[in-house]
DNA sequence: AGCACGCCGACT
DNA sequence: GTCGGCGTGCTC
């Protein structure tokens, strides 16, 4: 017989497959896992190729150690998107494949436990009756397992030993008695469709009352509806024109907040479950923790599907519970998959249909390692799946909203509040300047319209929101009399004040130190505390509003575990009147109280170096907008502004994406910005600046070899903003294209030479980079 | 990326 | 005399 090998990817820099020997205990096939030695340790890989013969010379071949049999192995459509995100970001293979499983898998050592059926020691009637009279007074460890068995009903192996050392030979001795059952569960086993789904679909694909339905589950009583909402027009539509679609469609479900996405969603799901009950869908949300509503409505929804079919993946969840999640996608046990920006790579081998909810949100893009689009791979897949895939926001991201343009994306409209006597706020500027000429009283910032409208809110009883995009008391503390302001001594960068924490801390790398006295460099005792953060405006706001209570939401607030949920449910539970936060107030959360929303400190960004700047303004501030009237109180909202005549602002008043999207689009088409050219960024970090510089000097001078690179254009290596970062200096330099296939073939070309330039200094390749 | 080996400064 | 700094070289 002829000798086996094994290429096998491995989570290692080097973009190359491994060649090992594999021998008969084994019967390998493309996309299971190997357990395999490399250098001196042991690491677990992904088999891409079984082949009978191998370049690399047999003394250096070693073997398999060991194969996952037990878990089926990753499908080919798996490992063909795998290999995309590899090549189209320009990484290994492994690199991606292996950080797309769960860690569990990832562990040679974890896979028995992992995999093994879940046995169970189930107590039974007959047991329960005669356990009593049976175990001896005197058997104390006996007695205890007795007991805990009735207690919990069900006993594991392992929960069992613990009590009792022989505890697996008593259990045996009782099954045999007729007392105990072993009940087995396959952890990675196929799953067959329950008849649940038959229920599912003779109610809800028309959109027929549900209760029947419901009536066989409790819980499932409790938790749904009697009956579904009724759907818009515009809702039946997009609903109508999913449904209809047949292979890859991609959707842009252009939706204001609270129009009824989600409705849309469900409906879609629930449509193609009942057709296909066999179907998985994946559903992608940015933050899973800051909308749990999402969830909640989801598991409402669909109460009559076993607790395995709906489960969801985010870095949140507890490694075994995400280990679990993942095999019951793997296995197709699951037929919602609902997750963050990492269940783009979960494998799904029934994935039917994929939506994108806020696809706007850069948290779709991941900021370390491999720097992928979620939102685009979700649509990749999609396409390879010849499925129909959903993008739905209130304010799509440029580049969506321009492929919509091209024909190459559906738009589906929502242009109304789905709850009948909803109406979007009213938006109102206030000018800074005029206030300032006329000299109108404001308080730290905070100007007299805003507060006066904020006091009527809360002699209303009506809560109020006041959005802040700067956590932390001041962004700068410095000293009137010499100029200094306080640095980060690791950071290029100025240290935050945080009051309550009587702390400056930098916000780049976490470093921390008292307030001082006195200016170090002068000491002059008058060191002043510049600028506003959501800390400062907290304490503003509970002398400028007396009565109100005032609570704070922002990343420092809700830095417990769990934290962000206790202070959300205060203000549900109207316990607050006044609610002060960043981006986190702005995602998810449907506030029924809330009639007005206070914006402050937002020009910032109208005039940023970042050409993104005004995109993400303005679709922070049209979210934070809708969370004004959402009940039937009239909303309103307040822009403080010292440019009140900025376009920004006006498509804002008009409630205008389209005008504002078609404006900043055509801005974008003339300065030749994304999405009308493609572009990368190869970031360096160095022990100094120079150092960084001249490696991206040396890569810019390598792409001269490079043919396709003539129609790459090449920008000057420039520091970055924050240019040092716990001591390392970062600089970056910028390629781009109008062919997206000019810029790739450059890359790939480049890599190779980037790897060989020399000098000990980290590097990356980030493409289609959000932030330069 | 790990994890070696390898060659020069301050310590029991 | 060694403990340990991080330069550089390799991993089927």
């Amino acid at each position: 017989m002829s000798p086996r090998f094994v290429r096998v990817a491995l989570d290692h820099p080097l973009p190359t497959l491994f060649d090992y020997r594999c021998d008969e205990r084994f019967a390998p096939a493309p996309g299971m896992l190997v357990a395999v030695p490399f250098g001196k340790r042991q690491v677990v890989g992904l088999v891409c190729e079984v082949t009978t013969d191998t370049d690399v010379p047999p003394e250096r071949l070693r073997a398999v150690d060991d194969l996952c049999s037990a878990c089926p192995p990753l499908s080919a459509h798996w490992l063909a998107l795998a290999t995309f995100a590899a090549d189209y970001y320009q990484r290994g293979l492994g690199e991606v494949a292996l950080p797309a499983l769960p860690q569990a898998l990832r562990d040679a050592s974890r896979w028995a436990r992992l995999l093994a059926p879940d046995e169970r020691y189930r107590l039974l009637p007959a047991g329960s009756i005669a356990l009593p009279d049976a175990v001896p007074a005197r058997a104390t460890a006996l007695r205890r397992l007795a007991a805990a068995l009735t207690e919990a009903g069900t006993l594991s192996a392992a929960e069992a030993r613990a009590l009792h050392p022989k505890a697996i030979a008593t259990l045996d001795a009782w099954c045999a008695e007729g007392w105990v059952a072993l009940d087995v569960i396959e952890a990675a086993a196929g799953y067959s469709a329950p008849a649940e789904l038959n229920a599912l679909q003779r109610s809800s694909a028309l959109g027929a009352t549900q209760a029947a339905t419901a009536a066989h589950t409790p819980t499932a009583q409790l938790d749904t509806p009697p009956t579904l909402p009724t759907l818009t027009d515009e809702q039946a539509a997009a609903v109508d024109a999913i449904r209809e679609t047949q292979g890859f469609a991609s959707f842009l479900l252009h939706g204001v907040t609270g129009s009824g996405k989600t409705e849309v969603y469900l409906r879609a799901l629930a449509d193609l479950l009942a057709r296909r009950p066999d179907a998985q869908a994946l559903v992608l949300v940015p933050e899973i923790n800051l909308t749990p509503q999402f969830e909640a409505a989801f598991r409402a929804r669909f109460a009559m599907l076993p607790d395995s079919a709906i489960v969801t993946l985010h870095s949140g969840l507890a490694e075994g519970e995400r280990a679990r999640n993942w095999l019951a996608a793997h296995t197709g046990r699951a037929h919602i998959v609902l997750g963050t920006r990492l269940a783009v790579l979960a494998s799904l081998p029934n994935l039917a249909l994929v939506v994108v909810d806020e696809e706007h949100d850069p948290a779709y893009k991941q900021q370390e390692g491999l720097r992928y689009s979620a939102r685009d791979l979700a649509v990749w897949r999609a396409k390879q799946l010849d499925v129909p895939v959903v993008l739905g926001s209130a304010t799509p991201s440029l580049e969506s909203w321009w492929q919509a343009d091209q024909g190459r994306y559906r738009r589906l409209t929502l242009s109304r509040r789905a709850v009948a006597d909803a109406v979007l706020p009213s938006v109102r500027l206030i000018d800074l300047e005029e206030e300032r000429r006329r000299g109108r009283a404001s308080v730290e910032g905070l100007s007299g319209p805003l507060l006066a409208a904020l006091r009527t809110r809360l002699e209303r009883g009506e809560q109020s929101l006041v959005f802040l995009n700067r956590r932390g008391y001041a962004p700068v503390l410095s000293c009137d009399a010499c100029g200094w302001v306080a640095g980060c001594p690791r950071c290029s960068a100025y240290v935050v004040l945080h009051k309550p924490e009587r702390a400056l801390r930098c916000h780049h790398c976490g470093w921390e130190s008292r307030i001082p006295r006195a200016c170090p460099d002068c000491g002059n005792v008058d060191i002043a505390p510049l600028g506003r953060g959501t800390q400062r405006v907290e304490e503003t706001l509970a002398t400028a509003v007396p009565g109100a209570r005032v609570l704070r939401i922002d990343a420092d607030s809700t830095r417990r575990k769990g934290s962000a949920q206790a202070l959300f449910s205060d203000v549900h539970a109207g316990e607050v009147d006044i609610l002060v936060g960043t981006q986190m107030i702005a995602k998810g959360h449907d506030f029924q109280r809330v009639s007005l929303v206070g914006v402050l400190n937002a020009d910032t960004a109208l005039f940023s170096h970042d050409f993104r700047a005004s995109e993400r303004l303005f679709a922070q501030l049209m979210q934070v907008s809708g969370r004004a009237g959402r009940a039937g109180l009239p909303g309103e909202v307040l822009v403080q502004t010292r440019y009140p005549r900025h376009a920004l602002y006006h498509a804002l008043a008009r409630h205008d994406y389209v005008g504002f999207a078609t404006s900043t689009l055509s801005e974008r088409r003339d300065a030749q910005l994304p999405p009308f050219v493609y572009q990368a960024l190869l970031r360096a970090e160095g022990r100094t600046l120079e150092a960084a510089l001249a490696f991206l000097q040396q890569a810019a001078a390598a792409l001269t070899e490079i043919p396709s690179a003539e129609r790459v254009t090449v920008y000057d290596a420039v520091p970055m903003t924050i240019v040092k970062v716990m001591h390392v200096h970062r600089a970056q330099l910028l390629v781009e294209s109008a062919s997206r296939g000019a810029l790739q073939a450059t890359l790939h070309a480049w890599q190779p030479m980037l790897r060989a330039l020399k000098g000990v200094l980290r590097w990356n390749l980030e493409v289609d980079p959000l932030d330069i």
